[in-house]
Order: structure tokens, then C-alpha cells, then sequence
DNA sequence: CCTAGGATGATTCAGGCA
DNA sequence: TGCCTGAATCATCCTAGG
């Protein structure tokens, strides 16, 4: 079933020729334009976060919503990036100390009632928004370049009326309009955001408890049905004020981890048979995307990010179905789940079939089978001499202090033994194996060892990504078009590659010079005839940008990647800040880059 | 400047047990 | 139910040495 192409068979391809100058032009066309765009003023906030009236870009509006959904008044947010431009740090804490010194009766007697605080989950908070939206503002003080995307300027904002503005605040914080209303009217043009909120939550929940409630609007108050309405929005925007390091809290049921962690399947495991699953209508493609990152966030990511992308499940799966080595992450695509299959010849499963030379020195109290997750630092030399000097001390089996000692710090470097006594850190070239990469595949080309891990920690398990693409080999008998973000060093591209997809266009966005290097590379050694077109920055990515990419190809089948997970990684000691960190934040370029290239191949753009 | 080594916990979740 | 323990975790920053 499965055919890994070969060099032959890749020669067999039909492929679209093209002139290497024409290519060259076109990107080099693109390129220019995606500069002159980025200087002429397209942002509504340019370098010096001065305001514009013009069209506002998704990406501003992703990045306002993200504090939207604290509970964060929009004049704020505009005030606040004014001050410190686009950066989610300045930002969040220019909000903080605004809200301090509201908060503060002896300064700001009078503060905004819109400032009170509450917050929401934001799960609701586009769709409410977007009524809100249409009542209020039917044909004025705001524009928008897409359906999906909503966009706040602070001047028109700031001309509304009292009532108008605490409207506009409780829909920011994903109030329904029509409770709105009826709640200002009930409680009164005097009462507070609070006294707002609570009535709201307490409406809510009284309906939600109504057994003859229709199904279908149950769905949207399961965030309320289970805590104690506005009171404890407020106390959650309390503590998200207390320290800089909060993160959203959802009322709702959080995204949970599924055990065993095999998402709707993998070929190794025979679990619950492959269920056909409904996706949201907005959510079908064209194109097909596929998103990833680490499944043990901080609480509360995974809801964002699903929320981010039409709701959709995640699905979570741990790489050691596919491998020797753990790797537990988080996928939110729009593929068909049935009629997979996995790349053959399956590899190792376990240390000893990965790794056979192993298999002479492991001693038999430690019973490891898999590795653990494959990170972007390893264990130091220091560290497997103490671990020889602490077992070469004892004759035959060490007492079990020792062996914990030892089996801890083997797990948490993933060591493996490689002699009498002796443990050391993968090989790069072990690495790249583990991770379904070829041989060598991050190897010279001017990179440095310390380099090759830390690229091969941050990319994809292949032939896990490999099993949910290869639906699409059937769906694509002539090739694809790949947008890809944040590339890495091409986990997306090898899956496809050795699943036999044609690649035909490949737009790929990385920032690392190096990684973008042993991609080119690599499609060069394995003699690939698509296009390829690189990027560096997500952020270049506009409208304009991708309608040309588009317009000279045709659309992008697939639009693919994992957002970087710096700041939600569980080893990141320093700032593990999660959604909002400085890394960790790029995900919202994936939902806005999708939405444009939905809206562009969809003509309505 | 580049490279490698070393020191640096917190946040989750699961499972056991009183 | 609450507490404890164990386990896992796509990392960052500083420094020394070439």
C-alpha cells in the first residue's frame, strides 16, 4: 500500500516545470512586494504604534484579542501599544500597571466602569462578537479584512456613549449582546460591570440547569455551568493581575489528555476504532492545515489554541506508538481521519531494536523500553563519569539507591549505555533516526553539534506527522502545495516526501538560517523538481504576499506547522509563560495566515 | 565570536493512601 | 477528598576556553 519514493520513482513524476529564472523572478517579485507592503504603511500600527484608520490586519486584531480575552478593555490595549509597540510583554504589562493605577481610588476616583474587572473564557467570544458587532456597528468604526477577523480602532471606540462602551466591553469579554441589553436594562444605567456579570451568570446558569433547554444552545453555557458566574470572573482576572507569569483560566472543562495518548488511532495499537468526526463548517478546507505543539502546556493553552481554530478537538498522540522515543503532542487539523496508513518499513519501537549495539551493555535493572522526549539540550560529560564512578564502585548490582540515582538521571538525559558502566547522550545521527529524519539530515553545511540538537529537539516525529498526512495521497495523486510555518528543518516536508506526495510548490517560512538551509539542502540531495520559496519571518506574510503566492501557483492544498513552545515547554525554567510569551506567541500568526489564505482562495478577499 | 558545558525548578498529572 | 510522591518536560542563561 505504502511506497516510499524513490529516486526512480520520483524521476517518474509529471511534475510542473519551470524556468529556474522564471521561479526565481516570481520569488523575487514576491519578496519586493512583501517589503514595500511592510514599509508603506499597511499595519495600522506601524513601527512607532501610531494608529491608522485604515484597514486594520488580522494579525493586530489577533494580537488585541489576546488581551481582549483578559478581560482588558480595548482602549487599553490600543493605549498600551501605542506605548510599547507590538510586544505581548510591554504590552500585558503597560495593562497591568494601568489597571493598577485605576484601581487606585485616591488617584482615579472616577475610574472607567468598563475597566471593571471580569474575565471570560473565549470560546464564545468571536461568535458573540461578531453579533455584537452587527448590531451595534452595522456600516461604521470598524473594518475588517476578513469575515473571521475583527478589528477595534481606538478613535470610534472612544466617541460611544457610556452605555455603548460598557456594551461594548461585556461583548469583548464574550457576553451575548442580547443579555447585555437585558441585563443593563434589569439591573439598571447605574449598575456596575460587576453587578452586569453576575446578573448575566446567574441568567445563564438558571438556563443552563433547565432541562427543557433546546440541546443546542446548552453548548455555549457549559463554560458558566459549573463555577459561580461573575464572582469568580473577577477573582480569576484578580489573580491573573497578581504576577506576570498568569495565564487565561477556563470556567469550562479544559482539554484533557487522552490515555492511552493515541488520538483517533495509531497502526501499533489496536484502541477504539477510528471515529468519523464533524467538523465546524468554517473549518473545512480548502486548504487542509495541520497544527502542533507540546501536549503538557500550562493549563488552559490547548483551549486557547483550539478556540483559535474553529474549535476543533486536538488530538494528542504520543510518539512512542511510532518510535523508540516518547514525544507527547498536540495536533489540530482538518484531515480526514480514516483510511491512514504509516510509513513502512515501521521503525524500532524500543531502545533495544533502535539501538542493538545497546543491547550488550544494558544492565537488567533498568528496565527502560522507550526514551523520553528528545530535547534540544543533552547530558553532560561530567555527568556519565559520575554515573560510571557510582556503579564501577560496586561489585555485580548496585544497591538501589544507586540504581535510582542512576535510572533518574538517565531518564531525565535520556542516556543509553553504551559500555561496561558507561552512559552517554544520543548522537545527533541517533537523533535524526529516532525522529523518522535520513541519516545526516542535519549534518555539515556549517552547523554545530550543539546546533543539530537543539534543530532536531524542536521538529516533528516524522513518522507520526506522516500517518495523519498520508490521507492526502490519494487525495493528491499529481502533488501538493505546502504552505509551511515555521519549518524547522522540514519535518513536514520529509513526511510528505517519503509518504510519495509530490511536493510542487513548497512556500516555507523558518527563521533559522541554518534550518532553512538544510531544507534547501535536502530537497536538492534528494533530487526534488517543486519550487521552493523561503521566508523568514512569519510576520511578512500579508494579504498581498500570500495572494500573489497564490495567484501564481493556484492555492495551497496544505497549510502546516507547529507554533514555537519556548515559553510552554515544561523544561523552559526561565519563562514558561505560556501563550503570551515572546516565542510562544507566534501562534496567532497560524490562525491569521490561515484565515487569509482561506479568504484569498476563497475569493473573498 | 563561536561552541560546549553546567547550573538553574516549576508545572502538570497520575496513582497511592489515609 | 486531600495530601504526598513520582514522573515527565520541542529550555535558558551564564561562563570558560578556543
Amino acid at each position: 500500500m505504502v511506497k516510499n519514493l524513490s529516486k526512480e520513482g520520483s524521476d517518474k513524476i509529471d511534475w510542473d516545470t519551470e524556468d529556474e529564472l522564471e521561479i526565481q523572478e516570481i520569488q523575487d517579485a514576491i519578496f519586493s512586494s512583501c517589503r514595500d507592503l511592510r514599509t508603506t504603511g499597511q499595519h495600522a500600527l506601524s513601527g512607532d504604534g501610531e494608529a491608522s484608520s485604515s484597514s486594520v490586519p488580522c494579525r493586530l486584531s489577533k494580537f488585541i484579542q489576546q488581551f481582549v480575552v483578559m478581560g482588558f478593555s480595548e482602549e487599553s490595549i490600543a493605549k498600551a501599544i501605542e506605548q510599547n509597540g507590538e510586544n505581548s510583554d510591554l504590552v500585558l504589562d503597560a495593562l497591568l500597571t494601568f489597571k493598577v493605577i485605576e484601581d487606585s481610588p485616591e488617584e482615579q476616583p472616577t475610574a472607567s466602569p468598563q475597566l471593571d474587572p471580569s474575565i471570560c473564557s473565549d470560546d464564545s467570544y468571536s461568535e458573540y462578537n461578531e453579533n455584537f458587532l452587527d448590531d451595534v456597528y452595522e456600516e461604521e468604526s470598524w473594518s475588517s479584512d476578513s469575515d473571521n477577523c475583527i478589528c477595534y480602532l481606538k478613535d470610534e471606540s472612544s466617541s460611544l456613549s457610556e452605555n455603548e462602551q460598557t456594551l461594548l466591553s461585556l461583548a469583548n469579554m464574550g457576553y451575548p449582546v442580547e443579555e447585555v441589553s437585558i441585563a443593563m436594562e434589569i439591573c439598571g444605567k447605574e449598575a456596575s460591570l460587576a453587578e452586569l456579570t453576575d446578573f448575566i451568570c446567574a441568567a445563564q446558569m438558571s438556563r443552563a440547569e433547565d432541562p427543557y433547554l433546546p440541546e443546542d444552545v446548552k453548548p455555549k453555557l457549559k463554560h458558566i455551568s459549573n463555577d459561580s458566574g461573575g464572582y469568580k470572573k473577577r477573582k480569576m482576572f484578580n489573580q491573573l493581575c497578581k504576577g506576570k507569569k498568569q495565564r487565561t483560566i477556563f470556567d469550562e472543562d479544559p482539554i484533557s489528555l487522552p490515555k492511552p495518548m493515541i488520538g483517533f488511532g495509531v497502526p501499533t495499537v489496536s484502541g477504539p476504532a477510528m471515529v468519523r468526526r464533524t467538523l465546524p463548517k468554517q473549518a473545512v478546507g480548502p486548504p487542509f492545515f495541520y497544527y502542533e505543539n507540546v501536549a503538557l502546556a500550562p493549563k488552559g493553552v490547548w483551549d486557547r489554541i483550539a478556540s483559535h481554530l474553529y474549535d476543533i478537538e486536538p488530538e494528542f498522540v504520543d510518539s512512542k506508538y511510532f518510535c523508540a522515543a516518547a514525544r507527547k503532542r498536540g495536533y489540530i487539523h482538518n484531515l480526514p481521519v480514516e483510511g491512514r496508513f504509516p510509513l513502512l518499513p515501521l521503525p524500532p519501537r524500543t531502545i533495544n531494536e533502535a539501538l542493538p549495539l545497546s543491547k550488550r551493555w544494558w544492565p537488567s535493572w533498568d528496565t527502560r523500553e522507550h526514551l523520553n522526549c528528545l530535547q534540544t539540550a543533552i547530558g553532560s560529560a561530567r555527568l556519565t563519569d559520575r554515573i560510571r564512578k557510582a556503579v564501577e564502585d560496586v561489585d555485580g548490582v548496585p544497591p538501589m539507591r544507586v540504581q535510582k540515582y542512576v535510572l533518574e538521571q538517565c531518564r531525565k538525559w535520556n542516556l543509553v549505555w553504551v559500555g561496561r558502566n558507561k552512559v552517554a547522550p544520543l548522537e545527533p545521527d541517533e537523533v535524526e533516526m529516532l525522529l523518522g529524519f535520513p541519516k545526516n539530515h542535519t549534518r555539515g553545511g556549517g552547523i554545530s553539534r550543539t546546533d543539530r540538537y537543539k534543530s532536531l529537539g524542536n521538529s516533528f516525529q516524522v513518522d507520526t506527522v506522516a500517518y495523519h498526512l498520508s490521507v492526502l495521497k490519494d487525495l493528491y495523486p499529481e502533488g501538493i502545495n505546502v504552505l509551511s510555518l515555521f519549518s524547522g528543518i522540514g519535518g513536514a516536508e520529509v513526511a510528505l516526501y517519503r509518504l510519495g506526495i509530490p511536493l510542487k510548490n513548497v512556500v516555507s517560512v523558518e527563521k533559522s538560517e541554518v534550518n532553512r538551509n538544510i531544507v534547501r539542502s535536502w530537497r536538492e540531495n534528494t533530487n526534488q523538481r517543486g519550487n521552493l520559496i523561503d521566508f523568514d519571518d512569519v510576520q511578512q506574510l500579508n494579504g498581498d504576499c500570500l495572494e500573489q503566492l497564490i495567484d501564481s501557483f493556484g492555492g495551497f492544498d496544505l497549510v502546516i506547522g507547529g507554533s514555537p513552545c519556548n515559553n510552554l515547554a515544561g523544561s523552559n525554567r526561565v519563562s514558561r509563560d505560556g501563550l503570551e510569551g515572546k516565542e510562544s506567541s507566534l501562534f496567532f500568526e497560524y490562525p491569521r495566515i490561515l484565515d487569509l489564505v482561506k479568504n484569498i482562495m476563497c475569493g473573498e478577499r
